[in-house]
RNA sequence: GCUCCUGUGGUGUAGUACGGUCCAUCAUUCCGGGUUUUCAUCCCGGCGACCCGGGUUCAAAUCCCGGCAGGAGCACCA
């Protein structure tokens, strides 16, 4: 009834928007007049695949409302996840390849300690905060069967006795934490009285022995995100609970929390379980050479292997803000980047398991001239000299009639080929070669499982550039990383 | 055990607040075809999904209830 009145009045009320994907970034909720965003990454090694989802929707909000980002340095253990002194600058470069630009603030947990311990100690002055004494063990009991720990009553006066203690030093690690009063009744355990502060008396790699007691994540966090003003966290849902005991502790300082979206869990199938401790020990064994090895999913070995920001970009904007749980592969990264660099990079042949062989005939051309880019989108021509003596790949050598890319028709008897014209004369298959004048020996590098395949062949030695990625005819894409007593080190990219 | 989150094709995603026009969007993979002196790029076509069971309703991917499955937190890690 009311349809049928619709359809007279205003049929296009009635039009919905269907069968439409919507495109980019979700709203924001909230006020978003003045956004301020964060990444705060832990300091212990340099930036990995999954960190790449928080700088480039962070990076992508701030764009969006014209507001800032914040990188944050949580670096306040120096026992379970020490940091590394050198990843702090490599995190800012790992964050300015990839979002394209600097963050708008820059702060270290660790400079900022002085906030942290003045927060403290005013939350222990208020009643909000107690020095608990017990044991993990011994408190995990009254949490879970929800019974007060004695050091929840004592008195203020008391506490702040033992938080200067814990402060100067004089109580030894794993005797005292600081704990935020909220209640032991409530019913999701994780809030329970939450730990704030420990003490931890092993030096800081920046600040050194200065401090003797550390906030943990969820306190430094909170506090820093209220000091600069953030007005929308963007955080795994694994920090949800997080979000409710910080809010907790907002609530008691009377200052009002944040927006807070999540994203859920996310694997990389290629990539198992690489965490960045591990990875730090395995690389210190000598397992990998080093942060950028191609077999690492940091964004180090990324970049070295050819990977342009835009594609993880497109990446993380395509799968957006969602709070499901995982699981990508990377082919697609792979996908988006083949597109993004097909365009641009220049053509070579690589010559795997070359096989040497002459080539013969009445007027063989004394040059090849074969396209930079076969769009034109890049303009010129490789040009070589050729005579007698030219690589093929072994796995090539097996058909009889064939025709060398941009050159000649041939047909293979041993190692001899016989050349039978210039032009293509029908559809035999086409393979790529290398006049023996033009060919420099090279090693590509390719992942392959655990280990690393080594591919022995002649790389086409035409205006070669280090640090460019080629994309190699009928191969692949691939980095030129050095050139190693004259033998051109290639690392893989994909196809 | 307690608390919480999530379930749409192989993978990822749109649609779900306001139920219909959704025989369900787009991307990627895969399959087939076209262009191409690369097994690249590009173009065209195809296969393929609403976790299950009830309920409400003329009508449910969308609302309600109950299951099931996956993930997370309950650290003196981040």
């Amino acid at each position: 009834m009311v349809r049928a009145d619709l359809e007279d009045i205003a049929p296009e009320a009635l039009e919905r928007e269907k069968h439409k994907k919507r495109e980019g970034l979700r709203d924001l909720p909230g006020d978003t007049s003045n956004v301020v965003l964060r990444f705060a990454p832990n300091p212990n090694g340099p930036l990995s695949i999954g960190h790449s989802r928080g700088v480039v929707i962070n990076s992508g909000y701030a764009e969006k409302y014209d507001g800032k980002i914040v990188l944050r340095f949580d670096d306040t253990d120096t026992r379970v996840k020490p940091p590394l002194l050198e990843a702090y600058s490599w995190i800012e470069e790992d964050f300015e390849w990839l979002s394209g630009r600097g963050a708008d603030v820059i702060i270290r947990a660790s400079e900022r300690m002085p906030i942290y311990l003045k927060q403290a100690k005013k939350m222990i002055a208020e009643g909000y905060g107690y020095v608990c004494r017990c044991e993990a063990e011994e408190f995990r009991k009254f949490r879970e069967g929800k019974l007060d720990c004695p050091c929840r009553e004592k008195k203020i006066s008391k506490n702040l006795e033992e938080w200067a203690e814990m402060e100067s030093g004089d109580l030894v690690e794993g005797t005292a934490v600081v704990r935020v009063k909220t209640s032991m009744s409530l019913p999701n355990p994780a809030l329970r009285d939450w730990p704030a502060l420990r003490i931890q008396h092993s030096p800081h790699p920046v600040v050194g022995e200065k401090y003797k007691v550390w906030p943990l994540l969820d306190f430094q966090s909170a506090v820093e995100d209220h000091m600069q003003g953030v007005t929308h966290i963007i955080r795994g849902k694994d920090l949800m609970d997080s979000t409710r005991k910080q809010t907790l502790l907002y609530e008691h300082f009377g200052w009002s929390y944040p927006e807070t979206l999540y994203w859920g869990r996310v694997k990389v199938h290629e990539f198992g379980g690489f965490s960045t401790s591990g990875m730090s020990s395995s690389i210190s064994k000598g397992e990998y050479d080093g942060w950028d090895d191609p077999r690492l999913p940091t964004l180090r070995a990324l970049r070295r292997r050819g990977f342009e920001p835009q594609s993880l970009i497109s990446l993380w904007s395509e799968i957006g803000l969602t709070q499901k749980d995982i699981s990508i592969s990377m082919q697609t990264l792979e996908a988006f980047n083949s597109k993004n660099i097909d365009g641009i990079c220049e053509r070579r042949f690589f010559v795997s398991e070359p096989v040497r062989i002459q080539i013969h005939g009445e007027n063989i051309p004394s040059e090849a001239k074969i396209a930079r880019h076969p769009d034109g989108l890049i303009l010129g021509m490789r040009e070589w000299g050729v005579k007698n003596s030219i690589f093929i790949q072994n796995e090539d050598l097996i058909q009889a009639k064939l025709r060398l890319k941009d050159f000649a028709d041939i047909e293979i008897n041993g190692s001899n080929a016989q050349i039978e014209g210039e032009e293509r004369s029908d559809n035999r298959p086409i393979i790529h070669w290398l006049p023996e004048e033009i060919s420099r020996e090279a090693k590509m590098f390719v992942p392959e499982g655990e280990g690393i395949r080594e591919l022995a062949g002649m790389i086409e030695d035409f205006e070669l550039t280090i640090g460019e990625v080629y994309q190699f005819e009928r191969v692949g894409f691939a980095r030129l990383v050095k050139i190693n007593n004259g033998v051109a080190e290639l690392v893989w990219l994909h196809n």
